[in-house]
DNA sequence: GCTTACCACGATG
DNA sequence: CATCGTGGTAAGC
């Protein structure tokens, strides 16, 4: 059986938007399934609660967890804890090579789709599409992947790609250290990744 | 099983 | 701006 945590709303100041809910699921072993964080509660739940279900066929409950509030140091820019265990065998292949060279990111760069698609002879797509389905939002800091313009490029957060989510990964690069000018990302900020 | 539509992309003109 | 190539997935036969 599995834990469903749900945490506390949070207040954040951004402009754009006054608040978001985390929450993880972490399961028997205590080792992280996925987490989630979004401004609509209701998102929060439906993904969440799939997954669990998915994974532990059990009814996931609400309670508090160590990983949630280390979430939430995260996404306030601080770096909460070193390491995390990550559930496993719940992703492809695939993703996994790509979740891999994600994890390497140093905190205050980026790096591109593209660039991620060289190193694994893949195609840039393919990497967006493995990006965009990373369980575990913040631990595997998918939000440090940009397109080759430099820009922020786009952000789920469990929803269609918007507007807002843009604002929400621009901030969180820009706590981490990443340098704008306007919209674009300086060069400096670009991390490649090392070839296979 | 196979086919197709969909994409958090990139290169080109 | 438009268009096309592209690789991996999931949903549909």
């Amino acid at each position: 059986m599995g834990h469903f945590i749900l945490t506390d709303a949070m207040k954040i100041g951004l402009a754009h938007q006054d608040r978001l809910w985390f929450g993880v699921l972490v399961d028997p072993q205590d080792q992280l399934a996925a987490s989630a964080f979004t401004p609509r509660l209701y998102r929060l739940d439906k993904y969440l609660g799939r997954v669990g279900q998915k994974l532990t066929h059990s009814k996931p409950r609400r309670g508090s967890h160590p990983l949630a509030e280390a979430m939430v140091d995260l996404y306030r820019g601080r770096d909460a804890r070193t390491h995390v265990d990550l559930a496993q065998g719940i992703t492809s292949g695939f993703q996994e090579q790509v979740y891999k060279i994600l994890r390497m990111i140093p905190r205050g760069r980026v790096t591109s789709y593209g660039m991620i698609a060289s190193s694994i002879s893949s195609g840039p797509r393919a990497v967006g599409n493995a990006v965009a389905s990373n369980p575990w939002s913040l631990f595997v800091p998918c939000h440090r992947v940009v397109p080759s313009s430099l820009t922020v490029g786009n952000y789920s957060m469990n929803d269609h790609p918007n507007h807002e989510s843009s604002i929400v990964k621009k901030e969180l690069l820009k706590r981490e250290g990443v340098f704008f000018q306007q919209d674009k990302i300086l060069p400096t900020s670009l991390w490649k990744p090392r070839g296979e």
